[in-house]
RNA sequence: GGGCGUAUAGCUCAGCUGGGAGAGCAUCUGCCUUACAAGCAGGAGGUCAUAGGUUCGAUCCCUAUUGCGCCCACCA
């Protein structure tokens, strides 16, 4: 009787390895606690429609999502990014709740106090514009309703629809805390908001100015630098002369892509060390069309090598002129009016607009001689994020963030590593960013949102900023003053949502606890909006970083690598799919093979291969569940096995468990480090590799035949040791595949726990029992393959059998106690186990494995020349492997430099394949 | 103009700090073996973009080149 051994060690117990025997249902009991009250085979056909909603409902009811309040436990928390209550689900979506999911459902189970925050955002634009679309359709405008009318129509708005796209969430699986659900304009959200804005202002970090800004006209408001997207577009380069003052026939001629601004034009740049120019400079031209003068002016600004290397200056249409007009002091002109038509410059353009006004003064310059020639070109156009309309550069007065001072710290908690980008290299984008930062416009144009909180007195033209409503001027005690009709950028909110969402600016319970958050899942595409203004505004307002680990991932793609969008049609609706395919097989399409930052191609095959395994995953569960020992025997068995450990049958658990254990606690290692380092796709690959490859190719089928005894001292351990792998491989799995698990997992345990998505994550173990054990199959696996394949080349028929011969000097206990696997899986009548290859009959085949040999004499079948032929085959591999092994081994180099483990590992290489190779020949030349 | 990514099997993609190339789908062959034909078993298929370099050793690190993609930037 060999010592008993400890196998799995926790905190809590030890679980002996008496002598050979596992004892696993003491620690599903010591798990969960409650008995499974009755546990029923798991039946039917696979179909996720069955049970995933009402698992979903189930999580709910019974508070599963809610973290715990032992305020001992480590917490670990996610805000969601907040989708837009105009949004609906798509696919990028489905894959950021996704990958949240997976993050808390992992930590959960291992034990963190876990809070996933839900919420909306309220998407001032494009919830502003869908009302005014609405509003149109009944042939009203917003102005028609009034500000307060307005606001009333938007908050109906979003009461009916704005939590759409939550519920949508729910089909996901996303097992969020609904009772902490937040909306960016909760009151106590809009308090954070306001309080954030007056502090920013009392520091001198918010001020309100007049500046160029981007003007969208179809939006009809401002946005900030980042909301602007540049797209090339085809246009042209008007070349435009404008004659020098006094000098008859002397001109400079300047390149445009906007004749249509001429009109306010007041003056031309040159480079001041342009050769060309520069008995100009200084002097003055008459402006085309309006017959205005204007000067002619030096500065380093202007490109040489562009154009004509001439520009002319229109301070209120081009942040470089705007720019050049406050250097020199041209006079600024603006040549449109505020509906965005031409103004009244010129009484015969007026209200035109812009395209018709270029077509009809290009027309013009052209018939008085002043159009010198027209090039085509290509540049950049500003366009607007939301609307896609081309943004307008727009001198107006708005507020702004002083953002230098806020982005330094915010640069240091990364570069410090306080704040972590995963995968690294987003960092870098990161930090361009906001070492280039301009200040950013945060006044909008529109209603809804959160209202600037200044007031301005009409009687003394104080202006005061203030968190409460101001009706009573400070300044001079009127109440003629009124509140700035401006908004707030949607992402100014969105900035505090990791705390605004936990409490702040109280200090709740909540913030105290949960606050900073751990991880932000969100997609490269907001970083710049969203994720460094998060840094920024969390450092200034709490003083600490708002979450450790940003975790970026990549857009979902069509299949053809396209965008998915409204325009092309090409979107693919994730609740279509779920219908179709149900939500754990469209998670693990998205997941699967996937690598942080990377885009993702979706490919709806992949589907089918998610499908296909959600249903092996179900059949493999019916078989181990309909064929487990019932829980009276196993309760004896175990209590047996456990408590007297001499008395059970020392042979109980065979070669073929003490495998699979031990590639179960590789797996659970490898997978858990995965995790940790956000490799979620390589996770749920090992995962899916182990349960189908391992679990289901192999180790069912080896067990078959024990499953099946009536023998309870051969079927009752068999069945521990299935149920208890494909129960823990479940537990691997659930972060991915959530519902499937969920609803086979009573199925397979015995004792423990109902709730798999509270069961604890299996335990990280640093050694493993079975090394030797698992050794060994491995090599009886590779015999098998090789059975196999001769008997598939010689196409022998499964019912034709034969006899397996084993000769082996090391391994005949092995082979005896694999035997019943050996002959079901390699199509064996009896397994003999010899030392040597005495009597081994002439027709056999042979197949060579490191320490042992098996021969299978299939008599008249056997070719005796094709076998030789094979064998030589098999020498020539064997060869070449011994060459590369004796080829580095006698490399002065690698064995004086190589590290010491590789080289005894390429010695031992050698040495198997000697071996192996010795046998192959020995063989051969007895024909 | 800067910066980043990517190039691996027919297709879509993995590949951890350098030490004998992997998956899914597709394909070929044989099996309706009482969990699963949505399956089982056995195959075939790759000069890891190109050229150099570092190293005992490079798909991996460095340099350059090419193709594709993305981001940033005020060339009118």
């Amino acid at each position: 009787m060999s010592k008993p051994r400890p196998y799995r060690k926790n905190k809590d117990e030890v679980i002996f390895l008496a002598g050979k025997t596992t004892c696993f249902w003491k620690v599903s009991l010591k798990e969960g606690g409650r008995k499974v009250k009755e546990r029923k085979t798991l039946e039917g056909k696979f179909n996720p429609k069955d049970f995933e909603e009402r698992i979903y409902q189930d999580w709910e009811e019974k508070g599963c999502f809610k973290p715990s309040d032992d305020k001992t436990k480590t917490p670990y928390t996610i805000v969601i990014p907040p989708p837009n209550i105009t949004g609906k689900l798509h696919m990028g979506h489905a894959l950021d709740e996704t990958l949240q999911d997976i993050l808390i459902r992992y930590k959960r189970m291992q034990g963190f106090n876990t809070l996933w925050v839900p919420g909306t955002d309220h998407a001032s634009i494009a919830t502003e514009a869908k009302i005014v679309a609405k509003l149109k359709e009944e042939g009203l405008t917003k102005e028609d309703l009034g500000r307060e009318g307005f606001l009333k129509r938007a908050w109906e708005w979003k009461d009916e629809y704005g939590g759409t796209i939550l519920n949508q969430l729910k089909k996901l699986g996303a097992s969020c805390d609904w009772s902490r659900e937040r909306f960016t304009m909760d009151e106590g959200l809009s308090n954070a908001v306001k309080h954030v804005f007056v502090s920013l202002y009392e520091k001198g970090l918010i001020y309100k100015g007049k500046r160029m800004i981007n003007w969208c006209p179809y939006c009809n408001t401002s946005i900030s630098d980042a909301e602007v997207e540049y797209e090339e577009e085809p246009t042209h380069l008007w070349h435009i002369r404008y004659p020098v003052k006094g000098e008859e026939g002397k001109y400079v001629i300047v390149a445009t892509t906007r004749p249509e601004t001429m009109l306010g034009d007041t003056g031309v740049a040159v480079h001041p060390n342009d050769e060309r120019y520069k008995d100009i400079v200084g002097k003055t031209l008459i402006l085309p069309i309006m017959n205005k003068e204007i000067p002619v002016i030096a500065d380093e600004f202007v490109e040489r090598e562009f154009g004509t290397g001439a520009v002319k200056l229109t301070p209120a249409h081009d942040p470089n002129d705007y720019g050049a007009a406050l250097k020199h002091n041209l006079e600024i002109i603006e040549v449109f009016d505020e509906n965005w038509k031409m103004g009244d410059l010129v009484p015969e353009y007026k209200g035109m607009d812009l395209y018709e006004a270029r077509t009809k003064i290009v027309e013009q310059l052209e018939k008085e001689g002043y159009l010198v020639k027209i090039e085509d070109y290509t540049h950049n156009v500003g366009k607007c994020y939301r609307c896609h309309h081309t943004i307008e550069p727009k001198i107006s007065e708005q507020w702004f963030v002083k953002m230098i001072p806020l982005a330094e710290p915010a640069i240091k908690a990364v570069r410090e590593g306080e704040v972590k980008f995963i995968p690294e290299r987003f960092d870098k984008i990161y930090y361009n960013w906001m070492e280039n930062i301009q200040d950013w416009c945060i006044s909008r144009q529109l209603w809804w949102g959160h209202r600037i909180p200044a007031y301005y007195c009409q009687d003394c033209g104080e202006m005061t900023v203030s968190e409460d409503e101001v009706t009573t001027c400070p300044h001079c005690g009127s109440h003629n003053i009124h509140q700035d009709e401006d908004t707030l950028d949607t992402w100014f909110s969105s900035a505090l949502w990791p705390f605004s969402t936990l409490g702040w600016p109280n200090n709740t319970e909540d913030f105290q606890y949960f606050f900073p958050t751990s991880t932000l899942v969100t997609g490269y595409d907001i970083i710049f909006f969203w994720v460094a203004r998060m840094i920024f505004s969390s450092i200034e307002h709490t003083g600490k970083v708002p979450f450790k680990d940003v975790f970026i991932h990549g857009i979902v793609r069509d299949s053809q690598g396209r965008k998915m969008s409204k325009s092309l049609g090409n979107g693919i609706d994730p609740l279509e799919i779920i219908d179709q395919y149900g939500t754990d097989a469209l998670r693990f399409s998205l997941i699967s093979g996937i690598a942080p930052g990377n885009d993702i191609r979706y490919m709806p095959e992949k589907l089918e291969s998610a499908a296909n395994f959600a249903n092996k995953l179900w059949n493999a569960a019916k078989f181990v569940s309909s064929n487990l020992a019932d829980e009276k025997k196993v309760r004896e068995f175990c209590d047996k096995a456990f408590e007297k450990n001499k008395a059970y049958d020392p042979t109980c658990f065979r070669l073929e468990d003490k495998w699979i254990l031990n590639k179960f606690d590789k797996l659970v290692v490898e997978v858990t480090k995965n995790i940790d380092n956000y490799d979620l796709g390589v996770a749920l690959d090992k995962i899916y590799g182990f349960i189908w490859n391992e679990f289901c190719d192999w180790y069912i089928e080896m067990v078959k035949t024990r499953i099946y005894s009536e023998d309870d001292s051969v079927k009752v351990p068999v069945s521990d040791v299935l149920s208890h792998i494909l129960a823990s491989s479940l537990k691997l799995l659930h972060p991915f595949m959530p519902f499937i698990t969920t609803e086979i997992y009573p199925h397979l345990i015995v004792f423990g726990t109902e709730d798999l998505m509270v069961a604890k994550w299996p335990d990280i173990r640093e050694e493993f029992a079975f090394d030797k054990e698992e050794e060994i199959v491995e090599k009886i696996k590779q015999i098998i393959v090789g059975i196999r394949n001769v008997r598939a080349n010689m196409n022998i028929h499964p019912s034709k059998k034969s006899e397996l011969i084993f000769v082996t000097e090391k391994y005949e206990k092995e082979i005896l106690e694999a035997q019943e696997f050996i002959l079901k899986l390699g199509f064996g009548t009896k397994v003999t186990v010899q030392k040597d290859k005495t009597g081994i009959p002439e027709n056999s085949i042979s197949i060579v494995q490191e320490g042992m040999e098996v021969y299978l004499p299939l008599e008249e079948l056997v070719d005796l020349a094709a076998e030789k032929q094979r064998l030589e085959g098999e020498k020539q591999k064997l060869e070449a492997e011994v060459l590369r092994a004796e080829k580095m081994l006698s490399n002065p180099g690698f064995v004086s430099k190589a590290p010491a483990a590789k080289i005894e590992e390429e010695k031992q290489k050698l040495a198997k394949y000697q071996e192996m190779l010795k046998n192959v020949e020995e063989r051969l030349n007895s024909f």
